[in-house]
RNA sequence: GCCCUCAUCGUCUAGGGGACUAGGACGUAGCCCUUUCAAGGCUAAAACCGGAGUUCGAAUCUCCGUGGGGGCACCA
């Protein structure tokens, strides 16, 4: 029948040929060992309203629906039905939902009437659509790149992309309802007090993923030192990256509000990983601030410091009050920032790094050392 | 094709007849701060899909159109 109907150029839909069948016609048919499947009896005419708590009243004419299937040619229960009977044995109070099962919903309205059971609330949600593409996002599929962004999807797959789970969730809340007083940054308890399901926005969205880097950053930078050292470093065991826990401790403070996800940690320690001071030029260690001479006195001046402090006064503070005296001395107007400058480049063969002193700590003394002697070995030669 | 549904800055949204010169956030641009990059502060550009109604008055209500999404299984 459905192939004669798409030969046809109609339509595949039942005809409804069995609607008024007879006992004796059936006892007929079934003695010829036919197969069939049973249907629910759907009004023919009027209305049925699905009331709904996010879009109101959706109403559907009878004479557009049809006599669902409730049991298989098996003898096993379609979804339809056995959905209306667990949730009530299961006093489900309401039912929330994607928005792709509105259509289904008049069937089952009438099988609550039919049983005569009370019916839940209904609520269908709005869908999540691609980002930049068509059609909605399914929550089956996996990470995918779209343009040059990757989209994930998963949140297991968010979670190896150095998210943190209560940024996800901030962010994920903050699709299709707002908290309300301007407020973006929040937690479920405190969203839990004010959420209605009336609230909710029932048109479908994108996924801002770029306001997630700026929501996953809010968090990071609530976590304390040790909390982020924590967070971070499975990561740099995951990929078997050398550097230490303490290592990463020393940086945590200052590289929080750097991350946007926690695997950015890689670029701010690359200069860990890799020694690029290499490449450098005489010229790039001087400044117009600061000449050569100048600069190969600083540089020899902070070697000699760095060499000889005790390992109980390598720290920050020291590191710190000694870097900037140097500069300060050795800079034609006598503040710091052109040396540091330098010196930066000079210890992390970068032009962008985390804090000056803070990845000094970080290098260690032996090594800060031998990119300061390869830096002055440049100036002088 | 038929049915259902949705529609405010690029994006996520607030707003539900006069409070709208349409608010916030992300992103973008500029400035400040600053040893780089960030973070932070300030500023800027940026939207009511279109057309008819209803009304003294419409982003808000109604209808039509357009566009988006979903559905039309013995799958869920």
């Amino acid at each position: 029948m459905r192939e004669a109907q798409i030969a046809a150029g109609q339509q595949p839909e039942y005809d409804r040929r069995y609607r008024d069948i007879s006992a004796d016609e059936v006892a007929r048919l079934e003695a010829d060992g036919r197969s069939y499947v049973i249907r629910f009896k759907m009004p023919l005419d009027g209305q049925t309203v699905v009331p709904d708590a996010i879009r109101g009243d959706i109403t559907f004419e009878n004479s557009q629906l049809t006599d669902y299937v409730i049991f298989k040619s098996t003898g096993l229960p379609t979804y339809h039905l056995a959905v209306v009977i667990d949730d009530h044995f299961m006093e489900i109070t309401h039912i929330t939902r994607g928005d792709e099962w509105v259509n289904t919903a008049p069937i089952h309205v009438k099988l609550y009437e039919a049983f005569g059971w009370e019916m839940p609330a209904f609520a269908h949600l709005p869908v999540i659509l691609n980002p930049s593409g068509k059609g909605k996002l399914s929550k089956r599929t996996q990470s995918f790149q779209d343009g040059n962004t990757l989209v994930l999807v998963k949140t297991s797959e968010f979670k190896e992309n150095g998210y943190l789970p209560p940024a996800l969730i901030n962010f994920l809340t903050n699709i299709g309802w707002s908290f309300g007083d301007n407020v973006e940054i929040f937690g479920p308890e405190e969203s839990m007090e004010r959420f209605e399901l009336e609230d909710i926005n029932p048109a479908a969205a994108k996924m801002p993923y770029e306001k997630l880097d700026w929501i996953n950053n809010q968090y990071i930078m609530k976590l304390t030192p040790e909390a982020l050292t924590e967070q971070i470093m499975p990561f740099i065991e995951r990929d078997n990256l050398p550097i230490t826990q303490e290592q990463i401790a020393v940086l945590a403070p200052v590289v929080g509000m750097r991350l946007k996800r926690l695997t950015d940690i890689y670029e701010q320690v690359q200069y860990l990983l890799v020694d690029e001071t290499v490449n450098l030029t005489a010229e790039q260690l001087t400044h117009k601030k600061m000449g050569p001479e100048a600069a190969l006195a600083a540089f020899t001046a902070a070697r000699d410091f760095i060499a000889d402090t005790d390992d109980e006064y390598f720290n920050v503070a020291g590191i710190s009050e000694r870097l900037r005296a140097i500069g300060e001395i050795h800079t034609e107007n006598e503040k710091a920032g052109p040396f540091l400058g330098t010196a930066r480049l000079a210890i992390t063969g970068q032009k962008v790094s985390p804090p000056l002193f803070e990845s000094i700590v970080a290098l260690g003394k032996d090594e800060t050392v031998a990119r300061l002697n390869r830096a002055i070995e440049r100036l002088a030669g």
